[in-house]
DNA sequence: TGCGGTGATTGTAGCGCTACAATAGTTCTG
DNA sequence: CAGAACTATTGTAGCGCTACAATCACCGCA
């Protein structure tokens, strides 16, 4: 192969072209448009550009049309297993549109802010970023870009359009389902990573509804981890401590759920009867654990291909659209 | 924001240029070899720069100097956990080596084919595969481009390059765990998905392992999905049905062995006293189960860094070079 | 026979940038 | 103080492609 940051000489159009006898014009169309190339012309152009191994050079195309085929997206990390069926959703709807989706790692908003920078750099046509934690340079870098955003996960003031589910109704139902089942000592495991605004905005809401129960409100402990099983046994003990009469939880993630599921295991502590666990995401463990987690299911997937959907939705709406996805309590074992 | 296919006219090198009072080629080396630049001059380019907006056009850039600096890699699913670690790898690597890594989705050799065909069409200066597992056109397709490829979990056969660790030894050192422990009726968990070479080249070694040391080696079932729980359950039963004296199993990954343990708790089956049970891969939920997984660990992390490193090397080795990452039996509680 | 209409094909120009060579400016050496 | 040896900056040319308008070939119909 090649030196490190070159690539060999590729074939290019005109080599096509002159081998196929046409104008490079007709490569162009055969490939861009192939409807406005007669048959027998499109199928020798293209049997001679398969010959010759022809791919074409995206970045001048690019350059040349002023547009692309891309949608840029970044993805915050690989360890939360949810975001699977989020990014089926987005592939199967960018796929439909005839669009191609490329990633990049953000772990943080400066990480986030140099995908972005990249990606406008690429000059995609979209990007698709998770939540709305974004560094101010990223935010001004997006509004001057101008190109269509969508943000997914949430529904909060978006900078273009958004995709997502109500996190605090969701944080609601979760503390309603506990106070119904009859518990009284509900503690919430949270997660205060200020990158992650979808889980910091847990606590408030939690506090106002168990004040307005008249229940305890300050059952509150931090995970460093939130994607991490060990994450539940910490929690689950620094709860304990907290109120050794705990008789509920409310998880950031399954994982955190499943972690406080083995350590009370481990405790003898009978889950629902003692304690009741709520999780979040409806990872696939929730309803492989014995006993199977009750957690709040959003809708991955509808996220994902309906955030591609929005994208290119040509709306007169002004921009601040927000949609909403929705999310389910699923009722199992782990809480009445 | 625009039309959903083109992007707004964005701030031009030339506008920044005559904004800086400066040529292009000093804006161009403002971005590029800043130490070219006077320092003063850098100051009042990037100045500028940053109150126009300014994004340097990667197409344009690529185009003209007819090499990128990004790196494409393909994922196959995210469902994976112990991708984690593989893509910090290649993350932190490719930031030491100054390139951005661009992902694209592939779930099959079609969906691999599209990704390569676009990363050359964006004209990468090198590409990272999972496994050896393609289709004779993007293998043509590679051979031609004649980018710097490195293929990822594997050892055998590499196209170009290849890091990655040695499964049929793995397999055996498996086998052999279990045949000291005293375990004589020994189930394997396969996964035949065409896909998934590095699943389908287990059974064969297993076979001979079991052979070698005159056990029967007919206990082998399949499962569809080996990245879910309730594989796990289902294989167990299926194992169960071919030998009801079945005393250990082998699994294509710690998911399947976790939904194996979880079956085993159901069932009151003791583990690891009447089945040990080995998973694969080293998940988080390898050491959060409860009893603790003994497990196949690979060096995921070293795989990622290491194959940005391969890439870029600059040996005269003719290609077909192979690292190996070398893996670890974790010894933790389901087989003593 | 000629003319408009239709569809396939082609030439022109330029997208925004960088390699490379050339030029201007500045310092150093004998 | 001339001229070599730098360093900082600038023109030139062209990367490979596509938008757009122009051209060409062919058909049917008056």
């Amino acid at each position: 192969m090649t030196s490190s940051d070159g690539f060999r000489r590729m074939t290019t159009m005109r080599e096509v072209a002159e081998a196929a006898d046409v104008s490079p014009m007709t490569v162009s169309n055969t490939f861009r448009y192939p409807d406005r190339v007669q048959e027998d012309t499109r199928q020798r152009v293209e049997d001679v550009a398969r010959q010759l191994g022809y791919v074409p050079n995206m970045s001048a195309g690019h350059l040349a049309a002023g547009k692309s085929r891309l949608i840029g997206s970044t993805i915050p990390s690989v360890k939360n297993s949810s975001f699977y069926q989020y990014i089926s959703g987005l592939e199967e709807a960018a796929d439909a549109a005839g669009k191609k989706l490329v990633f990049m790692l953000a772990e943080s908003p400066e990480q986030e802010f140099e995908a972005v920078q990249a990606f406008i750099g690429l000059r995609v046509s979209g990007l698709i970023l998770i939540g709305n934690e974004h560094t101010p340079a990223t935010v001004d870098l997006l509004r001057r870009s101008g190109i269509p955003l969508v943000e997914t996960w949430l529904l909060h003031d978006p900078i273009d359009k958004a995709i997502g589910y109500d996190i605090a109704a969701a944080v609601r139902a979760a503390c309603r389902h506990h106070i119904k089942a009859g518990r009284r000592r509900i503690g919430l495991v949270s997660h205060g990573d200020p990158a992650s605004r979808r889980f910091r905005e847990r606590p408030p809401v939690f506090r106002a509804e168990m004040r307005a129960a008249g229940l305890r409100e300050d059952l509150i402990v931090d995970v460093a981890e939130p994607h991490g099983f060990e994450a539940g046994s910490e929690a689950l003990d620094n709860l304990l401590s907290l109120d050794r009469e705990l008789d509920a939880v409310i998880c950031p993630t399954d994982i955190v759920a499943a972690g406080i599921i083995f350590e009370c295991n481990r405790r003898n502590i009978a889950v629902p009867q003692k304690i009741g666990v709520i999780g979040w995401g409806d990872y696939e463990i929730a309803s492989a654990i014995a006993p199977k987690l009750t957690t709040v299911k959003p809708n991955p997937k509808e996220i994902g291909s309906g955030a591609v959907k929005l994208l290119f939705q040509q709306d007169n709406q002004l921009p601040g659209l927000s949609v909403d996805t929705g999310f389910d309590l699923i009722e199992r074992e782990t809480a009445s």
